[in-house]
DNA sequence: TTGTAGGCGTTATCAC
DNA sequence: GTGATAACGCCTACAA
């Protein structure tokens, strides 16, 4: 494959000469100009970006942390990097995790080794003081509120306001078993969301319903199986993930549960399921963050961290 | 941020010996070995993987392109590719390309400008004798029956094969109005579903039943819409992906019409989501399927083109 | 076992 | 306007 240097002989003219011709630097006569177009097309030049990517110091490349590629939540989530990154000729790397510390050590690791220019951690399982110490490598973006942290970008939600009201609205609904269904337990954002919960059932007292490990659309059902085994069962489930209610609303359908009346549904994202199934959500703008992510991440962020709001849409399951 | 020459210089040797230290080479005394050592840890060295990349002339990165990320087919393709990726200490750049055609060709130029080492095409658009073209700048493989094709690699499954097999099981099941569901209508596998149906509309001649443009869960909504329509309605569909199966399923409990005496329903991929519903489903190696697509992208498989069984799973939907 | 020197393909800084 | 030439940071004959 041809390189600069054969191109510059072959037009009779230097490397400077092809190099401003390629990106469009002025200077450059139009005969010279037009020998070195000539010259590329007839071997079919193509620059080598690696060698770019050298010379510049930069890669063009952004890292993206997802614990899991095909959840809907994140599929979202990258389709707003995805979007942002195309118009402004960038690319990424998805670097899935399952939530193992390792491949987001991997992760960190490619910003060192100067891999990637940035990267966007989506959800993470390190302590987000070992995640600071890679700053000095390239800009991080974390999902997730971190206010005050002045290592780490970040775009996130209020979790705690959004239970908080999801809650308030069960409870003004004459709901009195509020329980909620969320992924992991640990997490910042989790964290807050618990921190709701709790702070709900400090004003409210009720007992305390929680059902963990939920991604799914399948996990609906290991969520009412779960509740039939229960003495005294929940009336209303506020569910973290559209996909997650629209499997409990399945589930629920052969056994008599009625809902609203026998249960009520609250989910999260708004997701195109919710809508066609009638299910009372938090439109969430994850298409929107997925694109905020990416304008921290290249540094054109005014402010270092952002909250995005979202609105509840009353549908049929409360 | 220091280079090998600093750490040569720092440690007393030659680049040639700190080189041969961070890739494990032989032929390095244990003295100097442990000099070079210290210096890298005293001033956190760390190797600038562009630069490798420059001299060995691979990115060890390598394309995959979609048409949409989050559909849950291409998400466990990735899924697939992702995790022999992490075995080999590759990486993956994921373009989506929305069936838009210059996408493609973006993927295409990034083979082309040594941005990736391969292509991985999971589904596309553009014709494959101008994808072929790309073949001199990497490997490409694609993700449909490409038999012949001396350019490309492919991983597919017998998509006609399946087809008529679901069609002669739905027949034998005494059903006369089948009718299938798919995403785009043009296409490979398409194509090659396509003429199973209008093969089995020769042998057992009915009216021909079509629905087009379908890839998500709402999508079901769509389609039970469209049949309400319909003067005649077919009795049995077949669904070329699960999820949208899960959605005809979903849709067609508020209206009366009963799966499976009054409507039978064949998905495909045996997504999770189905399982749940208890949908008749084909199961397809779709985790296996990208693990190959991967294995062929680094030209580490055996024969260039590779067919991948399925087997249908009994489950009440017929 | 070690080191020298050239190459990988660009970009950027000067001087002319 | 144009062109040497030195980076960018690493690898690898080849020589010693």
């Amino acid at each position: 494959m041809a390189n600069i240097r054969d191109i510059a002989q072959m037009a009779g003219v230097s490397v400077t000469t092809v190099s401003r011709v390629i990106n469009n630097h002025p200077y450059v006569s139009e005969e010279k100009r037009e020998a070195v177009i000539q010259a590329m097309e007839k071997v079919n030049y193509q620059v080598n970006r690696t060698a770019v990517n050298l010379s510049q110091g930069k890669t063009h490349l952004i890292g993206v942390v997802v614990p899991f590629a095909r959840h809907p939540y994140f599929g979202l989530l990258i389709e707003g990097v995805a979007k942002q990154a195309m118009e402004r000729h960038y690319h990424f790397v998805l670097i899935q995790t399952n939530y193992e510390g390792s491949r987001e050590w991997e992760a960190l690791n490619m910003l060192k080794h100067k891999q990637i220019d940035a990267l966007i951690i989506c959800s993470r399982t390190l302590a987000l003081d070992e995640i600071e110490r890679y700053q000095q490598y390239g800009a991080i973006v974390v999902c997730e509120n971190a206010t005050g942290n002045q290592y780490v970008d970040s775009v996130y939600i209020d979790h705690y306001q959004s239970f908080t009201d999801a809650l308030t609205y069960l409870h003004q609904h004459g709901y009195q078993q509020i329980g909620y269904c969320i992924g992991r337990q640990s997490g910042s954002n989790s964290y807050f969301r618990h921190q709701a919960y709790q702070d709900f059932l400090k004003r409210y007292p009720q007992q305390e319903f929680i059902f963990t490990d939920n991604y799914y659309f399948e996990d609906g059902q290991k969520i009412v199986d779960e509740i039939m085994q229960l003495r005294v069962k929940p009336d209303a489930l506020l569910v973290s993930c559209d996909i997650v209610a629209a499997g409990i609303f399945t589930a629920v359908q052969n056994i008599g549960i009625e809902i609203p009346n026998d249960l009520a549904l609250i989910g999260f994202d708004n997701q195109p399921m919710s809508k066609m199934m009638g299910i009372t959500t938090f439109e969430v703008p994850i298409v929107t963050m997925g694109e905020r992510l990416f304008i921290h991440a290249l540094g054109e962020a005014e402010t270092s961290h952002e909250k995005l709001a979202v609105t509840l849409i009353e549908r049929k399951t409360v």
